[in-house]
DNA sequence: ACTATTTCGTCATGGCCGTTTACAAATTAG
DNA sequence: CTAATTTGTAAACGGCCATGACGAAATAGT
């Protein structure tokens, strides 16, 4: 009698650690960090009164992540002090504790940088070549020695990695470790944790994913509710709700390029038909534009474009079209604040904006749902990686403090 | 210099209140309300083990829950018990404190229901006739009616009314109190605040949202990430992700009757064309079938399909067919680990399923996306109106304790 | 039947942590 | 130069969970 009518649901109030003192210290030592990070130099006055706990209780709690490397304490709080009293003490993120490691592998080339929690890029290298049907073990290879240089680079200014995110162009399996399938590289199920050095803790993801969190946290402007459009070969999405990355659950959603546009179009690898990378995949452009793939193709159409190229002009036009569409879809389902264009789409938004956007307002009842382009250019993916590692280290700073004293 | 180069994010670790002990407290009381409401009669120890903290602390915050009538002692634990040592005392969620109220606008009846905290439904009215263009205050008035009587039923076994949750046909804004477009009653910008009473704390939302909700909560089997797709006049679906909903930013996602299917399609009152309600929406499909609307409209095709009507049963597998486009994309888009068909759908799944399967198949690279059939049947909506009171109080004890001590 | 063992619920104690209260230090307004 | 204001810290306080011990209630083994 009086069976289990609910069902438990694991999410539960809260996290599902038990709630106690000590997480409760965890917590609220990461809020200090995150204050300071978003809203630059702060007294422990200001923090207290942002957080909502006392100012006696962010001294304790500013003590400790200063002892911990986390924080700095810049001296009296000098500028734009407006009121009478007595003038704090300003702190800030530090900029000699945790580095974030960030990495890319591109379809044409690799990349590593290093962030530090202020946010900084203090390093960065990259390899151009193509890494298209090369095995993943030597490109791997070659990406830990960019890693190790790097690494070795920062520690000359006294920082230390915390981590190490690295992109991919291609379905990442939940695990945050394993490639699914990377059709560009050619790669699939492949356990990137293996291969690499287990000093770092490693996150793998879809450089989609890592695009959209960037735009998060660094774009101008970007609301906690988008979608986030990029294309490198294929079209992903990242698709952000409340401030989170949506992920699914074997982590493949944003897969934008497969959903379909025309139910009887052109037939399509992954075996449906007129799925949207048949209209406005590179490829798919390419060829509608009478162009031949090779090197530097989103610059080869957005140069043949800006003179006035017809063929290309109304190749992009119709790639816009079939965005608009797709976009409509998935505007309709998520109700996001806003859509963005990144990666090489951010590039050719001159040209598929205005289809794109009259096709969306055209099928959206009330207003239609803004469309914008990134600022962050190409690199996206690289920052949103590096920047994961930092958010880590914010999220639970006495976690990382545990390893990193001694770093 | 050192300026905010990470943006403030408002959802921060965990929540935004300050993480103080009283907060710990109140998460703890409420974890041990889920654990016993989702676990059936427990005792002090198996919370304790469950939650992760001790069975001192378990003990205080049960005697706090059964002061404020939330929990009772059944007495010793008899069932089951295998151990060696003395048997436990048998905790259960009350049968005599606070329920949930769930109301239901549909375009043909008015339902009101009381659900206590164990789940049990204890009070139904359900009042038949349609509300299709009557003006809103009416109907309210009528509703109000009901809700006063199934609390005044309730209330003679010792419960009282925790909330009141109201499903409409309709969209609904953030502020879970406005209707702002449900065409099949005629209504647009309501407040429903206004007009009910403001003794109870009042929620009105989408009854895709509700019936998506109440699959979640009460579904076998259902997963933590999954899209409820329902049918009453118009196609709307539940997204449900992690264990949450997924609203948007205005609160319309989910509105799945608008993604395209077929771009050039018959127009749609949207202002787009080829929406999937122009082939799956109820008119559309039963003009397909050579039908004119009128009563029970789903029973009627229901059975002519079971008789064999080649037209209706054409007619259906069309609009399957849709479906199975649709939600192509958004199974790309959200990667679910299932779909689920409710509401109207349920009942003609039999006719829908086989060419939506099997054009999800198609079109999806890998195993695809599984669809199962609702076994809430048409109450969904209101289950879940009711069910999202009674969570409520288990998520935030303390919070109706307050008020509900004298209740 | 009796004892040893196991498990449950509770109580007293202790440690952790944010709050409250008080105070010295540092700056501005007049 | 004084009054007012604000900052940061220290001491006392109170709330909350952990720890350890204990009596109670059942079972297993002899």
């Amino acid at each position: 009698m009086t069976a289990p009518l609910h069902k438990a649901h694991p999410a539960g109030p809260g996290r599902a650690l038990p709630d106690t003192q000590q997480g409760m210290r965890r917590r609220n030592l990461a809020r200090v960090m995150h204050t300071v990070s978003a809203e630059g130099p702060l007294s422990r006055a200001a923090v207290a009164s942002r957080i909502g706990l006392t100012r006696a209780a962010v001294s304790t709690l500013v003590d400790e992540l200063i002892r911990c490397g986390l924080l700095e304490e810049l001296g009296p709080e000098r500028p734009g002090r407006v009121g009478r009293g007595r003038p704090g003490s300003a702190l800030a993120v530090s900029g000699h504790g945790p580095a974030g490691i960030g990495a890319e592998i591109g379809v044409d080339h690799l990349a590593v940088c290093a962030v530090d929690l202020r946010g900084e890029i203090r390093a960065r290298v990259v390899r151009q070549g193509t890494n298209r049907d090369r095995s993943p073990e030597p490109v791997i290879e070659e990406l830990t020695g960019l890693v190790r240089r790097v690494v070795a680079e920062v520690a000359r200014e006294g920082l230390w990695p915390a981590g190490l995110a690295v992109a991919v162009p291609g379905l990442v399996a939940r695990d945050a470790r394993t490639v699914v399938r990377a059709p560009n590289l050619g790669w699939h199920d492949t356990d990137l944790g293996s291969l690499l050095p287990a000093e770092l803790p490693l996150t793998v993801d879809n450089e989609a994913n890592f695009g959209a969190l960037a735009e998060l946290w660094l774009g101008e402007g970007t609301p906690r509710d988008f979608v986030h459009v990029s294309a490198e070969i294929g079209i992903g999405a990242g698709v952000v709700v409340d401030g989170r990355l949506l992920r699914g659950t074997r982590g493949f959603a944003g897969e934008l390029g497969h959903v379909p546009v025309r139910p009887d179009g052109p037939e399509c690898a992954c075996g449906g038909r007129g799925c949207l990378e048949q209209y406005a995949g590179e490829e798919a452009v390419l060829r509608a534009a009478g162009l031949a793939p090779g090197e530097d193709r989103v610059g080869l159409l957005a140069g043949r474009a800006t003179e006035g190229d017809e063929d290309v002009r109304r190749a992009l036009r119709d790639a816009g079209e079939a965005l608009g569409v797709a976009l409509t879809g998935a505007v309709n389902l998520l109700d996001p604040e806003s859509v963005v264009l990144g990666g090489a789409l951010a590039g050719l938004a001159p040209w598929l904006l205005p289809s794109l956007r009259s096709e969306l307002a055209r099928r959206t009842a009330g207003p239609a749902c803004p469309v914008s382009v990134s600022g962050l250019g190409p690199e996206g993916p690289l920052l949103g990686a590096a920047h994961w590692v930092v958010r880590g280290v914010l999220d639970d700073p006495a976690g990382v403090a545990e390893v990193g004293v001694r770093g």
